[in-house]
DNA sequence: GTCTATAGTGAGATAGAC
DNA sequence: GTCTATCTCACTATAGAC
């Protein structure tokens, strides 16, 4: 069909533009370079998107919005609160495990959307961030955690996941899951003996 | 002295160029911005600076250097391992409260550096880790530490301390001293109960 | 939808007067 | 050392043939 047809170049050009920005940055990265890398000339790819910053725009958007989607199913479970934020956790590595390209764009080049699209990535992180916070908070209430402190705690586990995208590699010495085992049990029960 | 930078114009566009970077990345960042904020025309600064790239590589070195000399002075005290640990936890985050501008490009720019430097940077990185990932694992050898994967470790620490200097405000709630203690806390004795 | 050709812009960097 | 003026180049994006 010719609806899908498009929609698999469409998406095609923001899978590989994921891939170069990541590798070399959205500066870094020219639209000549990812038309080399899809396999047209530059020019055509604007039958299929707007501008560059569209598609910056597209995977931050994607992005945040899975984060945001993943962290409201997860409050609606009923679960105690350390295992809600080991979930969390877990669903952090996956993520980046298997969007790794996008999730890493999302994460260093969101600086370079326009506005307003550059104001509602922040408002969807910070509020990201609120919820997250809130469930450490409430877990520390009900005796689960340390009473640490909550941004220290957040922003630990939160950048102790986005070295997995650098770091891993399918085949190598650990699995996903054990990955997972590993940070978690380093962020629940902590390094000293 | 070695330690004090000078105060001239060439450090001025140095400096200024560090906070440019970091707000707007290296790529966002023109010549004519930072000749605004530094106060002189674009073609001034070339009387100060070879290049654009250089100005990144200047701050990237600079930053690799700081690193490497402290990861040396901190392998020759005879401290435990747990101490050498926490010690180079404590200059990171002090690093990045007295000189974030310039850790930050560090972290994110360095891939806009053009070869050599590119090399020489990665090389440099991935030398401070094998230090560090060291000290760890003789940390877990001689029974100081908890048999973790040393990598895990490694990399859940050194992304820790990232986040600060995104968080960290002069005057807020915590002094950098109690920030120490908390991520300390955090990383060494865990999130759980 | 894809191409070639190119418009239009802004970048990094240089020349030369003062 | 700083300026104005400008070179040269690469980039994003568009126009129009097919």
């Amino acid at each position: 069909m010719l609806t899908t047809r498009k929609t698999n170049r469409r998406q095609l050009i923001l899978d590989e533009a994921a891939k170069l920005f990541k590798q070399k940055g959205f500066g870094g990265t020219s639209m000549r370079d990812l038309a080399r890398e899809v396999g047209m000339e530059a020019a055509s790819m604007y039958n299929h998107i707007k501008s560059k910053d569209e598609i910056l725009d597209l995977i931050c958007t994607r992005i945040a919005h899975t984060y945001i989607s993943q962290l409201a199913e997860i409050e609606l479970t009923d679960a105690s609160y350390a295992e809600k934020v080991k979930a969390l956790i877990r669903l952090h590595i996956r993520l980046m495990i298997e969007d790794g390209a996008a999730v890493s764009v999302a994460n260093h080049d969101w600086k370079y959307l326009p506005e307003p699209q550059l104001t509602a990535f922040k408002d969807a992180r910070k509020n990201y961030e609120k919820g997250f916070a809130a469930l450490i908070e409430q877990g520390i209430a009900a005796g689960e955690f340390q009473p640490v402190n909550v941004s220290v705690a957040l922003f630990t586990i939160l950048s102790a996941v986005r070295w997995v995208e650098l770091w891993y590699r399918p085949g190598r010495e650990l699995s996903a899951e054990e990955l997972e085992d590993h940070i978690i049990t380093m962020l629940l029960t902590g390094l000293a003996k």
